[in-house]
DNA sequence: TAACAATATACCGCTTGAAGTATATTCCTT
DNA sequence: AAGGAATATACTTCAAGCGGTATATTGTTA
């Protein structure tokens, strides 16, 4: 009902480096934790926090599948977020952190879908 | 050095209501505090120590003028400032709130103008 | 220099969030 | 049903931020 606590709420999610690193990688597709622990080289309990941190926002939708959990950008957007999930991926565009993580994920693709059994 | 650094600091500073209306009224011209504090409706104490915040962070500039302090957005912006001062303008523009912030800015000037003799 | 106006800072209490450790939950497999 | 894998949650500690009250600073004017 009220724009700009939906607006702040998106800020708050967005003041994170962990988040950011999520939400970067999650632009390029859906993922689940394990795919998160090993790209970012942080501990599961972390991950899944910041994880969850997103979700209750709305930044991000989970899905169960067996044991896994995929997690994916929501499809409906709000213009808000929309729009700052765009900025934020101009923004990183130069970023060498985010750029390696990007990297890791293309690089690593088969190697993950090789070994993981999970769908995503 | 760290660019994620920045950027982090920038989304710190978007994510409060009261910064995010002194945004997005020094978007419009330069301003004082006597006159945030006419506009907005909030204490002194409250409206300098958001300013003083955007100011540690580079998301403002100030320069003062006898007893006043005229507070304005950098001429110089960072990229990801920049981008994201843009994009606050894009979210901001439906909400009521600020347009209202706005409307009473454009409304007032004249009267504020006259009735106080700061230069801003 | 004294008084005043505009603004800034120090301090306090409260809340939120981040990271870590331990444990719980959920689902799959045997 | 039991064990294990993937993930989530509870609890603790610590730091940061917000709002309020009081006070300090800085510059102007009489």
């Amino acid at each position: 009902m009220n724009g700009d606590v939906e607006l702040i709420s998106i800020y708050e999610c967005l003041c994170d480096q962990t988040r950011l690193r999520l939400l970067n990688l999650l632009n390029v597709r859906p993922l689940c934790v394990c795919h998160f622990q090993e790209l970012l080289g942080e501990p599961q309990v972390k991950i899944s926090k910041h994880l969850a941190y997103l979700r209750k926002r709305g930044l991000v939708e989970a899905e169960r599948d067996g044991n896994w959990m995929i997690y994916r950008l929501p499809k409906k957007r709000s213009p808000e977020l929309d729009k700052n999930l765009r900025c934020l991926q101009d923004c990183v565009q130069e970023n060498r952190i985010f750029k390696q993580d990007i990297t890791k994920l293309k690089r690593r693709s088969k190697a993950i879908e090789a070994s993981s059994p999970c769908g995503c």
